[in-house]
DNA sequence: TTTGACATGTAACCCGTTACATGATTTT
DNA sequence: AAAATCATGTAACGGGTTACATGTCAAA
């Protein structure tokens, strides 16, 4: 249920129309949290709803571009939603009960799964590292830099720990 | 799409009732995969279909216990599904979004949230060592011990990440 | 004029969550 | 006999995913 407050959040750094964004979705805030263009078309329209954004389409049709503006209402609701409390998520992945059941019935045919992640979280690692030289070395650090280059350490920590799991897991699974 | 392999490789582990595997997954593989009883009772009916499982009640009825157990087709599924490839999955948590939306909107009311989750995160973290101690420490490292300890190390490893994170938001909150 | 990129949708499905219902067994 | 606990369900709903449909605009 973060998605609404998610958009409202990027509607507020620059008024944009759907496809804009799932573009920036895919990209910074979407590294928290993804969504679909589907997600977000059909929130967009919730959000208009509920009062807190207003949209203009040059002439309102299908296929025609329609940009989103956050009202006062949902700047207010933004800021009521900041301070609520989240809950604690756990550690949920695929790869942990694969490596679960592979202590039970034999790691046959593991490894190239492990392999394939270690690969695509050493990119993603890659990734955040290059974004944290290009927007935050040697940049004032103001509150709001400063919350954000910590959700990006947080990133890189996550890959990290993965990248350590994976090869910890070959390592295991290498030893004869 | 996991649960109905992560309930097959507990059932392997040892044949048990809805109840038993509801309980027993919110410990040890539920650390990992979290599930309801509703869901788990949903999936015990859809296994069964399958063939992968076989069950006996005392007497078939509502109210009595069913012990379930894995047939050599749910082995073989299990075998075969734990060689697919998992997929990337990101760090997703409505609190990176919350302190997203603080550096926009200002970080009035932040704290309170954050601090809940340090404490959260620190008592997670030492359950998982406590399980570690009790566990792994001293014991033998057959490959499948090795395994299971890999992903507990890997719990921990996230757990230490949040502790360090909430620690950081929040002392740059509390920076005048 | 047709291809491709831009842009917005609809529909169906499944997993996970929430709230509630029902029966059996043990304890007080 | 009432209360608590063990045990198994039913029903409704919502978010996220997948597949598909439709419309606009610019360039080749």
């Amino acid at each position: 249920m973060s998605l609404p407050h998610a958009l409202l959040t990027s509607l507020l750094e620059k008024p944009s129309s759907g496809l804009e964004l799932a573009q920036r979705f895919s990209k910074s805030i979407g590294y928290f949290w993804q969504a679909s263009h589907q997600q977000i078309y059909r929130e967009l329209v919730r959000l208009e709803e509920a009062g807190w954004v207003q949209s203009h389409a040059d002439e309102g049709a299908r296929g025609r571009k329609r940009t989103y503006a956050v009202l006062p209402a949902g700047k207010a609701e933004l800021k009521r939603w900041m301070a609520l409390h989240s809950e604690h998520k756990n550690l949920r992945d695929e790869m942990m009960i694969r490596v679960r059941a592979a202590a039970v019935v034999g790691a046959k045919g593991l490894a190239d799964g492990v392999q394939e992640r270690l690969n695509s979280h050493r990119e993603q690692l890659a990734l955040y590292k290059a974004i944290r030289k290009k927007d935050f070395e040697g940049k004032p650090e103001t509150r709001a830099m400063a919350l954000q280059r910590r959700i990006l350490e947080a990133g890189i920590e996550y890959e990290r720990l993965y990248v350590a799991f994976c090869e910890d897991v070959l390592k295991e699974l290498e030893s004869t």
